[in-house]
RNA sequence: GGCCUGGUGGCAGAGUGGUUAUGCAGAGGACUGCAAAUCCUUGUAUGCCGGUUCGAUUCCGACCCAGGCCUCCA
């Protein structure tokens, strides 16, 4: 099946062909782990899974590598800002690298709770030091770089024809620094770090040696060097949130290509935000955010969230909201009870071929066309709704829905039957049997109270046709 | 200021040169002593102004509005 796929590079939708056949190689920009990951963070995990998921269903065989950013970075070239690293750790009065450590875990857990699937690769920053002189050092002779007295060694962007081509137009309309300070001793406004020196009279608690004197790489120089070791010089895919193209991603070209050759990379892909609703994006420097806990605490599946980023389209900015999390929570509820009764209506009839392949492909097809998930979301309901798709097929293509959508609709489907078939205790049983002759007796003052019993207990009383049932209330 | 997105019902959001999906919420009905659940039915939308066209929500242009990047952020 074709894959489409929209390649930033060149703003159009484009058919996918792999550099090697039947293989993929993807880069994914992963976390900065210096706080929790916030929701709108996890939007960009969850559409690089569906993307792995997808490309798997189309038969390739995905690298996907997948780094953890774990090195302190100032928070401008101006040498101004602080470190966000340093100062996690001081917020939480840690080391730095005792919160790398944390907040990697805690990465791992929203993670696997959004059931995606694991990396190939996680390569930490910190474990590629090396890697990143190497890359710097290479640049240097080839006559990339010059050095800042006392800051750091720099990149001279006029010296790379193509800089900027990722997001298109002249670069040369930008404000330097039209939102900080600007470095002064930069040759050109888009010059960036590539190496930053200590400075002389501090002690910073990640630092390392190099052929330029102590110091710690720019952020820029990560994703190339271990790209190039786990994906090899050139790769097919490479993503990130819609804030990094343009910087980040355009410096990573400038520092891969003289090096490589271009192009280093195929296909860009860039998500966009999760905002909320006055359509500001969520962002974890602004101090407030919501994380994955904060959903938890308030009793909502991780699913769900993943049910919501998947009802829109990863290009387009979603708005949260808690009304649109509810939306969202009773939506993905009413398919679990759908395909729970669907458990249940198992007759051990046959999966029809045909009508399998029809929706399978169908259903592949609105993912493979640029992740168009919310289209194959609608399949879903169509198809539940289909009377003429027996149950046998409709499940087996629930298996095929939960390897490709990874949204577990058959696990929580059996865990909701597992939930109703649990046997009530015997106090809530006789209240159910004494509600039962209250009824009989026509005494609904006395039948209503007993369920509001019952209720209070934790169990909810449904009459049925073959008389009354008692379910736990999840 | 430069570059880039986007504006569709109450909410979230697809798609389409010719009756605007789908979900959630709402309304009405069936069922029920009442509920819950379920089922059936159902109303409501393409920012504004021009152009192209027999016909525009869709294509083109201007405008208005919102957002992103130009510091680190997905």
């Amino acid at each position: 099946m074709t894959v489409r796929l929209f390649n930033t590079m060149s703003r159009k939708i484009e058919d996918f062909q792999p550099l090697a056949a039947g293989k993929v190689g993807f880069y994914s920009c992963g976390p900065t782990v210096y706080h929790y990951a916030h929701i709108g963070n996890l939007r960009y995990f969850i559409q690089n899974d569906i993307l792995k998921r997808m490309l798997i269903e189309n038969d390739y065989d995905v690298t996907h590598v997948m780094n953890i950013t774990d090195v302190g970075h100032l928070t401008s070239d101006a040498d101004s800002g602080e470190d966000k690293m340093e100062k996690g750790a001081a917020r939480d009065n840690k080391s730095v690298w005792e919160i790398a450590r944390f907040y990697t875990d805690e990465f791992l857990k929203d993670f696997d709770d959004l059931n995606l699937v694991r990396p190939t690769f996680m390569p930490k920053a910190t474990d590629y030091i090396q890697e990143q002189i190497d890359l710097v050092k290479k640049l240097e002779e080839l006559g990339y770089t010059y050095t800042i007295e006392e800051d750091g060694i720099y990149y001279d962007t006029s010296k790379f024809p193509g800089y900027g081509k990722l997001t298109g137009g002249s670069l040369s309309g930008n404000r330097a620094g039209a939102r900080v300070e600007f470095n002064s001793s930069k040759r050109n406004p888009t010059d960036f770090a590539l190496w930053k020196f200590s400075p002389k009279d501090e002690k910073r608690q990640m630092e390392w040696d190099s052929p330029w004197g102590i110091g710690f790489p720019g952020w820029h120089t990560e994703c190339c060097a271990m790209s190039m070791k786990l994906l090899g010089n050139h790769f097919d895919i490479h993503a990130g949130g819609e804030d990094l193209s343009r910087v980040h991603h355009n410096n990573e070209i400038a520092q891969s290509e003289p090096i490589v050759g271009a192009p280093w990379v195929k296909y860009w892909l860039h998500t966009s935000f999760l905002v909320d609703k006055s359509g500001e994006k969520m962002s974890k420097s602004n101090g407030e955010f919501l994380n994955m806990d904060a959903l938890r605490k308030r009793g909502y599946d991780p699913m769900v969230y993943k049910y919501m980023v998947l009802l829109s389209h990863f290009q387009a900015q979603l708005a949260f909201s808690w009304e649109g999390l509810d939306a969202a929570s009773n939506g993905y509820k009413n398919i679990i009870k759908k395909v729970a009764a669907l458990i249940d209506a198992d007759d051990n009839t046959n999966v029809d071929k045909t009508i399998y392949d029809d929706w399978h492909k169908k259903i592949l097809s609105s993912v493979s066309d640029n992740l168009k998930t919310a289209e194959a979301l609608v399949y879903v309901q169509e198809l539940l709704k289909d009377q003429s798709v027996n149950s046998a097929t409709k499940l087996a293509l629930f298996e095929f829905i939960d390897r490709l959508l990874g949204l577990q609709f058959l696990a929580r489907a059996k865990k909701l039957k597992a939930a109703e078939e649990e046997v009530a205790p015997q106090e809530i049983q006789k209240l159910a049997n004494k509600r039962i002759e209250a009824k009989k007796e026509k005494n609904w003052a006395l039948a209503d109270e007993l369920r509001n019993q019952i209720d209070q207990a934790g169990w909810s009383v449904i009459d049925t046709k073959d008389g009354a049932k008692l379910v736990k209330k999840s």
